[in-house]
RNA sequence: UGGGGCGUAGCCAAGCGGUAAGGCAGCGGAUUUUGAUUCCGCCAUUCCCAGGUUCGAAUCCUGGCGCCCCAA
């Protein structure tokens, strides 16, 4: 079949290109060019910009495949970048990568596929997109340590009957490197991304002030009671569970219960006063028919954490997800609360504030 | 200007004659396609100052200085 890869530059997407044209299928190249300036040349670990769009060309002449590189700044920097600090000015931590492969990855690429008459979109995410009785499902990789179903929740249905994940079965990263070298792609040995792609230097929270200069204005540290305990440099730089960067000395350790983005506070208060029985999420997506009753499920609310029992309750009418975790947990406005059962990922939506929360009466 | 208490790293704090615990903050690193969490390492030649006793003091004595509390 014709198949377009969305080529990042990195090793995963090129292996995916590689294997799926050896294995006799017709693919298409394509790279998006989403931000950038001669600052992310030399950053390390970057994708879709600069050098990385290069390696992703030459690995297309290496297959003998044809290639197109798309300028997406513009829709990125909507998208992705002006969300990303909206998100911080509101005294939310956002997830830009969930905003990157709902956008620019699965709606552009899906769209600029059937442009060019393809059948799939694949790409070098690890996942794995199962054929179940009732269509494809999105399940986790076969290798737990690789699994990115968490930030990929947001795939619509429809979306993911169009996608392919050749590396979700891939055993490891090594496997995948081997691969590279096997197939003669120069990206073999290059250092995996990480950190926030579009920040240059690592310091999100100069991008943030440039962009939403109220997130970096100084504010109050308080606590439940409204004391004042000290003074921060800009709510962008706190997240709801954190407990470091606070700046306080002193007793027991605190840590921060909620953000008041438009006040510019930041409540804290000890470990033991964080955790929510319920927590709400909205922008809700379903993998699944939406289900009118009590849903038993296993949930994340952060990337690296293991999967919590808890039962999820879908309020159609006004949108929201209302999950009831069986042990509380922290959850922390604007990232992802994603619905499991056993490897399937089943739905997910973006936490907003709310649940049992004595730290949201004084913020 | 009577009585009582206290002065140990940026903060909190153990130690009570034997050669400076711990926590918080901070710094460095590991982990990580977000942020956070977590983990590992570093972090007072010196205990308000000056004398004295002692083989040896942050610990005992004397005198300063500085805080705090009580005082119809």
């Amino acid at each position: 079949m014709r198949v377009l890869v969305a080529m990042s530059g990195g090793v995963d997407s090129s292996v995916v290109a590689g294997l799926l044209a050896r294995e006799g299928h017709e693919v298409v190249g394509a790279t998006l060019q989403l931000y950038d300036h001669g600052a992310a040349v030399a950053k390390r670990g970057a994708c879709c910009a600069g050098q990385d769009i290069h390696d992703a060309r030459r690995v297309a002449d290496t297959l003998g495949i044809p290639h197109y590189v798309l300028d997406r700044e513009a829709r990125f920097r909507r998208a992705v970048i002006e969300s990303f600090a909206d998100s911080y000015a509101r005294g939310e931590t956002p997830i830009p990568c969930v905003r990157c492969n709902q956008t620019v990855k699965f709606e552009d690429l899906v769209e600029l596929a059937r442009d060019l008459g393809c059948e799939a979109l694949a790409t070098g995410h690890y996942v794995r997109r199962v054929e179940g009785p009732e269509g494809p499902e999105l399940h986790q990789a076969a290798d737990p340590a690789r699994d990115q179903s968490y930030f990929l929740f947001a795939t619509t249905r429809a979306q993911l009957g169009f996608a392919r994940f050749p590396l979700g079965d891939m055993p490891d990263k090594r496997a995948v490197r081997a691969l590279a070298a096997e197939l003669g792609l120069a990206v073999a040995d290059k250092p995996d991304s990480q950190d926030i792609c579009f920040v240059p230097q690592g310091s999100y929270a100069d991008l943030v002030a440039k962009l939403r200069p109220e997130a970096a204005e100084p504010g109050e540290i308080v606590d439940t009671e409204g004391r004042v305990l000290g003074a921060h440099r800009g709510v962008a730089r706190f997240t709801v569970g954190q407990g470091k960067g606070l700046g306080l000395g002193g007793g027991e350790r605190m840590f921060v219960a909620a953000v008041d983005g438009a006040r510019r506070r930041i409540v804290v208060a000890p470990r033991a006063a964080l955790p929510q029985a319920e927590v709400v999420a909205r922008e809700v997506n379903w993998l699944l028919a939406p289900p009118d009753e009590p849903l038993p499920v296993q949930v994340k609310l952060r990337g690296r954490e293991a999967q919590q029992p808890a039962t999820a309750l879908w309020d159609a009418a006004a949108g929201l997800l209302r999950v009831r975790l069986d042990r509380p947990g922290i959850a922390a406005p604007g990232q992802a609360c994603v619905l499991y059962r056993g490897t399937r990922v089943l739905g997910g939506g973006f936490l907003v504030r709310g649940g049992v929360d004595s730290a949201e009466a004084a913020a």
